[in-house]
RNA sequence: CGCGGGGUAGAGCAGUCCGGUAGCUCGUCAGGCCCAUAACCUGGAGGUCGUAGGUUCAAAUCCUACCCCCGCAACCA
């Protein structure tokens, strides 16, 4: 049986999760059920990362400690996952004994092949942000974050050979175009490594919530390089490595481009078959920002509207990759026209037809002479390709024209007369539309899983007792 | 000359590689239908395709210059 390793990035949980976060998590879970319905054993991997000062000073200003305030935090996410439905197979956490073992295994591990060794690191200090800047971040010694007075100091650190895999990284760039996507994106990254790398800095005396370096007991280990050892650690012992796909937001793109893929080539690893990133949302045209205070919190929309079409707004938003609009208008409009009218009424006329025409005992048959029945003969070919090819709106697209295609049918046939006048014609396009229900039940069941279920019982039953999608009214 | 993305109807986008009647969704207006969640279907209105030049029989599409918006520019996940 084939197998197919996919991850989100772990998240930080010093912050709630957000439409960000949810939206990787989603694209992921949509590729994941993918691939389950291809008969592809699926190792869907996500989770949290819990080390770092921020957390540390979050903890002690509420009263916990580190441990006990991501213990408590990391509940938001799985209850997030729960009611969106995602369906990952393992949840791995950055405390864990396994992943801490894991980390300073491989830190050692790198400490004797020499690609890490001690040096010095000097940046410029700002004191109130706890935080190093660099020359270009600094404007006339102020910091970039609080404009307060910053120092250029000097620590004893931990270096990453970064800059010995520059030549390498390029090298695999060029042979593995699939490698990093969308190729526009993998541009910026072949010119950052091409402008030359530093090594990196893995190490840190001030923060102190982080796993230690072993026998060093003065310095942690930098969070991204705790972090990104997720995907290795959550992956021991199940013989699925290399990764086939980490879906992440395209801000950390360059750490998995860059840092991760040269951490692997130290450690003699695989690299991951492809990364993706995906787009930024912004929220009704602004970013989302701490300072603007407009997160979007899925838990409001999916109270609303239900988990589903929180799903299908956010994919059929935006291609995957792009950036793009929330704003609650084109939630609601995307929920009235395409969910209920489209789709929802579409289920509700036919199976009312076949009610009042006593023809609950027909079965699907696909009438490959009509223009709907000759979408549905090329159909999953498309659809494989779109989904495969990660491109889910168009996926989407492809579904929502066999939806359409069939309220036309319905208006140009006129079943109605049909039903007074030739019932086997009537008979024959009834047939037509439940197999383009059928498989846009079953196309969408990895994007909207509980929606494709209730279709499917609603075929089962040949009745639909209450709309799948009710209309919304009251916004303009 | 740091790197990259983008500027196409009221809104959001496709089309640009491989020049040839400017397309989709939503909104809007008119008509149709009556199976349906006042849903569905058909048609109309609405764009000098960021600006200025150039190449060509023909440019949103190719070339040149410029303007504007948005990311990135490594130690805050």
């Amino acid at each position: 049986m084939k197998k197919f390793y996919i991850t989100t990035p772990i998240y930080y949980v010093n912050d709630k999760p957000h439409l960000g976060h949810s939206y990787t998590t989603i694209a992921a879970d949509i590729l994941a059920r993918y691939c389950r319905s291809k008969n592809v054993e699926v190792f869907y991997l996500t989770g949290t990362d819990e080390h770092g000062s921020k957390i540390a000073e979050a903890a002690s200003k509420n009263g916990f400690t580190p441990q006990e305030w991501v213990d408590k935090n990391v509940e938001e996410f799985k209850l997030l996952w729960e009611r969106l439905n995602i369906s990952y197979d393992y949840f791995i956490r950055t405390t864990g004994e396994k992943h801490v073992k894991k980390v300073q295994e491989v830190f050692s591990k790198l400490l004797k092949t020499g690609d890490i060794y001690k040096g010095k690191y000097s940046g410029w200090y700002c004191v109130a942000c706890e935080s190093y800047y660099t020359d270009t971040q600094i404007l006339s010694f102020a910091c970039p974050d609080c404009a307060k007075e910053v120092w250029k100091l000097e620590e004893e650190s931990y270096f990453f050979k970064l800059s010995k895999y520059q030549d390498a990284l390029l090298e695999y760039y060029e042979k593995h175009p699939e490698f990093l996507q969308p190729s526009w994106r993998a541009l910026e990254m072949k010119n950052f490594v091409k402008s030359g790398l530093k090594d990196l800095s893995v190490s840190r005396t001030k923060v102190k919530w982080g796993i230690t370096v072993p026998g060093d007991e003065a310095h942690t280990i930098y969070v991204w390089f705790d972090a990104l050892l997720n995907y290795l650690s959550a992956a021991e012992g199940k013989n699925i490595w290399p990764c086939d796909v980490h879906f992440i937001g395209k801000e950390i793109f360059k750490f998995h481009a860059v840092i991760w893929s040269a951490m692997l080539m130290a450690l003699g690893e695989k690299l991951p078959k492809t990364v993706f990133a995906h787009g930024w949302w912004t929220v009704n045209g602004e970013k989302m920002s701490k300072s603007k205070g407009n997160f979007v919190n899925p838990h409001t929309f999916i109270d609303n509207y239900g988990c589903d079409a929180y799903r299908y707004f956010v994919m059929s938003q935006i291609p995957f990759g792009q950036d793009g609009d929330f704003s609650e208008k084109s939630f609601f409009d995307k929920y009235n026209s395409n969910l209920a009218n489209n789709l929802g009424n579409l289920i509700s006329r036919t199976f009312s037809m076949l009610e009042k025409f006593s023809l609950q005992d027909i079965k699907a048959e696909v009438d490959k002479e009509s223009s709907l029945g000759k979408l549905i003969v090329d159909f999953d070919k498309k659809y494989s390709k779109f989904m495969e090819s990660i491109e889910f709106i168009k996926a989407l697209e492809l579904i929502w024209e066999v939806i359409n295609e069939a309220n036309k049918t319905i208006d140009s046939e006129k079943p109605w007369n049909l039903f007074k006048i030739d019932k086997v014609k009537l008979e024959k396009v009834l047939k037509n539309l439940l197999s383009a229900i059928e498989i846009v039940s079953k196309s969408l069941s990895c994007f909207m899983p509980e929606t494709s279920e209730k279709i499917k019982k609603i075929i089962m039953d040949r009745k639909v007792t209450e709309p799948l999608f009710p209309r919304k009214d009251g916004k303009d």
